[in-house]
This record gives C-alpha cells, sequence and structure tokens, in this order.
DNA sequence: CTCATTTGTGAACAGTGTTCAAGTCATCAT
DNA sequence: ATGATGACTTGAACACTGTTCACAAATGAG
C-alpha cells in the first residue's frame, strides 16, 4: 500500500493550506513568507516545493478556497430573496460582506498576479466564473430580450460594477467611509440599475 | 549660488521618474528593479536613495504623473460632450480608453500597496480625489435632490463601477472581451443607470 | 532483512531593496 | 586662487526574499 506516503502528503498539504490561509488572513497577501508557512505547518521549507508548485501555486488553491466560501455566501443570499431586484441587492450587499468580514483573503484573489504574465490555469478561471453566474438568473427575469452570451456579460458587467464600488471604497481604509454608508449606496445603486432596466423595457409608460 | 547643485538634483530626479515610468509602461509595476532605474538614468543605485526615500516614494510619484495624465484627458472628455447623460458616457469611454493605452501605468495606480500598511500621503489621496470630481458635475444635473456631501459619495459610486468593469475585463487578458463589446457594455451600463435616476425622479411618469 | 524510491531537511544560491563608509566634487569664505 | 566644508556619488555589503539541491531519513516491495 502507498497510502501512508499519501496520507502524509495530504495531511502536509491541508496543513500548509491551512497555515497560509491564516498568514493571508491576518497580515496580507503581501507579508506572506515561505518560512512563516513552512514553520508553522511544521515541516522543513523545502517540502513546501514537494507539495505545491510554488508560492504562487500555493496562492491559487488558497485563492480557491476563498472563492468556495464566497460561492457558498452568495448562493445563501439569493436564495433568501424574492424578487429579482431583491436577489441582486441581497447578492451585492453579502459580497460587500464577505469583503468586509474577510478583507484580506477577499484582497487577495485580485492582487495576486502570476510570474511573468503566465496566465491563470483554466480550472482557477472557471472558479471565477462562477461568481458571474449568481447575478445571471436575476438578470434574466429584468432582460428578458437577451440571450445567453449576452446575458453572460451583462451579468459581468453587473458583477465588476459591484466589486469595483466594494473594492474602491475598502482600499482607501475604513477612515473614509462608513459601512452603513456603504450599505446603502450599494443598495441604491442596484436599486436604480434595475430601475433603468424596467425604463429601457418599457414600463415607465404606464 | 547652489543652482547647480540643485540643478543636477533635479534632473536626476526627472531622468529617474522617467527610466521608472518608462520601466513601468513596458513590463509592469512587478518587474520595477531599482538596479534597472539606476542604470537608465545613468546613476549608481544609491543615488536613487538620495532623490527618492524609497522605491515607493519613487512609485507614488510615478502614480502622480500618470493621474495627471488621465485627469487631462478626463477634462477634455467632459468639455466635449454635452448633456449631462453624455458627458458621463464620454468619461467612462476615455477612463477605458486610457486603461487600455496605458494598461501598465493605470494598473500601477491601484496595485501599489504601501509597506506595513502605511497610509499614502495625503498629496496623494487629493489627487486620486479629483478623479472623482470630474463626475460630480454631470451628476448635479441628474440628481438635483442631492446635497454636497451626497452628490460626492454617489460620483464617487459612479466612478468606482466604472473602474469595477473596466478593470475586471482588462485583469483576465484581452482574450476574453474585444475592446468593441467593453466598450458596448460601458455605454449601455451608463445610460441605464441614468436611466434609472430619471425613473426615480419621476421623468416616466410623463 | 534489503534495497530502490520517495520524501524531508536546511544549507546554499540568485536576486531583491536598502544602507553606509569612503571617495569626489561643488560651494564659499578668505 | 585656495583650502575648508559639507553635500553628493559610489558600489560593496547587508538583511531578507523564493527556490533549489545534495544528502539523510523514511517508506514500500520482494
Amino acid at each position: 500500500m502507498i497510502s501512508k506516503r499519501e496520507a502524509r502528503r495530504e495531511t502536509l498539504r491541508i496543513a500548509l493550506l491551512e497555515a497560509a490561509k491564516a498568514r493571508v488572513a491576518e497580515s496580507g497577501l503581501a507579508r506572506l513568507r515561505a518560512r512563516d508557512i513552512a514553520k508553522d505547518a511544521g515541516c522543513a521549507l523545502g517540502a513546501l516545493y514537494n507539495v505545491y508548485k510554488s508560492l504562487d501555486d500555493l496562492i491559487l488553491h488558497i485563492n480557491s478556497a476563498t472563492l468556495a466560501q464566497l460561492n457558498t455566501k452568495l448562493n445563501h443570499a439569493a436564495a433568501n430573496a424574492d424578487t429579482p431586484q431583491e436577489k441582486l441587492v441581497a447578492l451585492a450587499r453579502q459580497y460587500m460582506t464577505f469583503a468586509i468580514d474577510n478583507n484580506y483573503l477577499w484582497s487577495a484573489l485580485f492582487d495576486h498576479t502570476m510570474p511573468e504574465n503566465a496566465p491563470l490555469p483554466q480550472w482557477h478561471l472557471d472558479e471565477q466564473a462562477i461568481l458571474f453566474g449568481h447575478v445571471v438568473d436575476p438578470l434574466a427575469a429584468l432582460k428578458p430580450d437577451l440571450d445567453a452570451a449576452g446575458l453572460h456579460t451583462a451579468a459581468r458587467t453587473l458583477f465588476a460594477a459591484v466589486h469595483g464600488i466594494v473594492s474602491i471604497s475598502l482600499r482607501e481604509g475604513s477612515t473614509t467611509i462608513p459601512r452603513e454608508t456603504l450599505d446603502a449606496q450599494l443598495t441604491e445603486f442596484i436599486i436604480t440599475q434595475v430601475n433603468g432596466m424596467k425604463y429601457a423595457c418599457g414600463e415607465h409608460q404606464i
């Protein structure tokens, strides 16, 4: 049996991932150090490179875990809302909440860049694309004239807009905008956007 | 006179800044190296630290120059449009164009983080705030009920939304979205947002 | 038990930003 | 003009990265 070796390897893999996640959550991606991770995981420096191809590879797995966590939260948010507009508001507010509660891990999703401009692996791009998917269903109800492709890009645009609002607000530090203000801005933004869609569909002619 | 010393110092200051800007524009912030800059500027490594406090300080000045450049472009865009809606569309499209044409320099504006989470100096925060200002005037015409403070946060929100759309589109590389699609999405987004504002103001009751 | 293979170890390597003792040069009082 | 003074320049050295690698230890098969 080779299970004992694989078990050890898998244990170390998880220990390193958890140690790295904790480091990032505590002090951010910029202060992540290979030696710190190895020490926290209780292994030698070189062992890290037997399990992960590089630090960037490990960070990719951190981000993968963060995306899965965020994904679960967004699923709940959409499920607990009724109308399409309420779903979009709930998704945006949940996104904001996650970004605030997991500031460093969330930032790592966008701060991390591959060396030499190497493209991100496909499996990770797929994970990112899932996020946009949450917006598709509510949007389909609001823009019934769009085909699948148009719906996808529209969902991505709306998602990106919300991301930008949250991103710029959090980047400037907590000194600038209190959370309630950001929350209100985000909600009003979504409602305005939805109203604009209704306007375009001719409902304003009633 | 101490002019010769100061002239030399100023010449070196500019040479270092230009060399660093060229390096960033060519290969991005992540590949910026103090030794490369010094070599390009024709001085020794240590001389860089007589003129700039650190590499981060130099990068701050790069970003300052980029912000000024972007600011000029946005001024032109707003001046050449008539209605508030057209101004907002023109601003968004010019923002996109600048981001595409100056990809690495534009990315550096947001990729750069101070070490130890030190706050950005006030003079640089002020420069960033000017960007939001472009949105204020057109927005004031569309939301006449807002006071100055509300107008400022609303302008920031709209700017952030546009930034997010451009940012996420460019981050994934040119493989995903062609420029025309992004342009169309951006324009439609602004129009939808403006329609939503009109809707809220009751114009739809006509 | 023996041996081949995989895995763990931490010193060594190449490459960072930053500093600093020593040499060099511009400035200015004499 | 000349020497003294103080700022500037220099590039070697330092502290700290991620990554590699020869060697040691542990594991699995015969």
